[in-house]
DNA sequence: AGATAATCGAGACGGTACGTCCGGTCTTCCC
DNA sequence: GGGAAGACCGGACGTACCGTCTCGATTATCT
């Protein structure tokens, strides 16, 4: 799929590579895309997913964090995994679902508490759920890998200052 | 496209019902994906954008623009028609940078002009660009279309919040 | 193989209807053609044969014995697997010498006697073998069924009058 | 056809080796032995029939005629071809209308005509049709070809005599 | 007004891939 | 330890579209 995409990349040219029958595809998966969702459950594709550390401070930790996501798709061969996968995505509420819980829920359960523990020391203040912020994140990351922008950890910065501060800016010390 | 979906969507049935021979859809477009192109451009895919307004609350013009945005795409036809484009602009760069333009250009300028005015006025402290935030919107939009969330104006307020005050909440009169 | 013809008729359908591993098959028969040469040489395909009598009268002899088996033909069943048969038959030598043996033998032997005894007594004055006399008959009657014109017991007599006394009609008396 | 069968003819080779796409075999014919039916009629498989001569002599007429088709299916690959057309016609009744009046249909007037003149002439005492009379040699012939017997000119002699005299021996003289 | 283009609908064409069926082999597991 | 069950590789089936290519039959333009 990094190769040609989504839309060229045939089951029979699958089977051909594999040294497989076409049947034996069909009788496993029931179409290209159950075939991609598996490949996501597996780890196959995105690579695997760290969450945010807790080192105290939030910020920090979210940026290590998200640098980390966006090191690996800055390289156009993931970029291209994961345009497939939207595409495939697009047409397969199967596969959205694994996607989303692949991308959006390891991090969720840490970040919730991140988010629990950082509100509890006054870092934060806010209302917004974990699963929110975790798309907000994700969703501009995708964005710009569907819409073909640079993606770098030069991005991180941008996007969790905005998060945490708003652009009304960090007043927390002024 | 809304019907079947971009991948079952073919020429030759749009040629069929446009009683109108093959040649001359290939006379006029060099793909499938051009066609939904052109389509973008006319304005008879996605709904013409408003541009937010300036009635010098930032907080309230962002959340009228936002909302008129999510009430379109809360309708499923819409939704359908939008993870079409997104199916056909992974595969397309040329729809990719069209689809692009539409989505985040027309805001743009109107968008820049009134994160200026914010910030001489006090109101915002950011030097995040007027595109930046943009696909933070947007991007947060797509992501949850794809994923075949809810989308509805309900979203607006927890973005335009965290947008312009980040986690650590409202300190503007603290 | 009456239901679908020989064609439609797979060894797994037939593995499945006789709740029987496929492989049980195999290691019985080498194929499909094989399972019909067995068929036959059981004689549960082809009706069983009579031999011509001999009462004395050659003419009423062959008319009965013929008679006979036309009648079996006559059912579209029969016709069916036999049509079934020959097509077979055309693409496996062996299965063709089962059953050109099954048709052509058990009668062999009976009627060459049956000739010898007719010319010692004056009934016929010719040199052709018993077994060309048999092809001319069956093959008059194959021939029909693959042509998927009517076979009955009415066509006997033409058969046996021009066989015994040529279209020159019958001499005997004059 | 005649270099595998019937059988293992399949239509992908047909389409390969005509540098043709496979749907423009199945646009023009429905199935693999409606191309069968039309080689049939176009004359491309079964060499042209000749129907018998008049020289007065009917004997001798017949034997001519027969002896020339004789010759063409002694060649193995004519055989060959026979047995497919045969197996193809036992499952498809359409082919093997096409195959009847192929085989029957252009004898038939001429020969009808023969006897009628024969008969005027003295020569036969018959109320055999011509039909019949050639549904017998043919018969005779594809039952020989289907049990893989020989088949060559010298069969004509007998086929004739017996057809002619019949079993009785020619008593025209005696 | 009549000749000359240009454009169109229709659809055949050589191809590729689809998803299914079956052939013949091999393996597992149960009776 | 033989057989049912069925997975496996392979390959043909008949269908749907791809993008290219001829065909007339309108139109439109230009003598």
């Amino acid at each position: 799929m990094s190769e040609v995409g989504y839309e060229q990349m045939s089951i029979e040219g699958i089977a051909a590579r594999a040294h497989v029958g076409k049947q034996t595809i069909y009788r496993w998966w029931r179409s290209k895309s159950a075939i991609l969702a598996e490949c996501v459950l597996e780890g196959l594709i995105l690579p695997s997913q760290d969450v945010p550390e807790d080192t105290g401070d939030l910020r920090e930790d979210l940026l290590g964090w998200l640098r980390r996501a966006l090191q690996d798709l800055g390289d156009p061969a993931n970029a291209s995994l994961l345009r497939g996968l939207v595409s495939a995505a697009a047409d397969d509420p199967d596969l959205a679902a694994v996607l989303y819980e692949r991308l959006t829920g390891p991090q969720e359960a840490t970040m919730a508490e991140r988010l629990r523990r950082a509100e509890a020391g006054g870092e934060i203040d806010s209302t917004l759920t974990s699963t929110a912020v975790i798309e907000m994140l994700f969703g501009t990351i995708v964005y710009r890998i569907l819409s073909r922008l640079d993606v770098g950890p030069e991005l991180a910065d941008g996007l969790i200052d905005t998060l945490l501060n708003g652009l009304r800016g960090d007043r927390r010390n002024s």
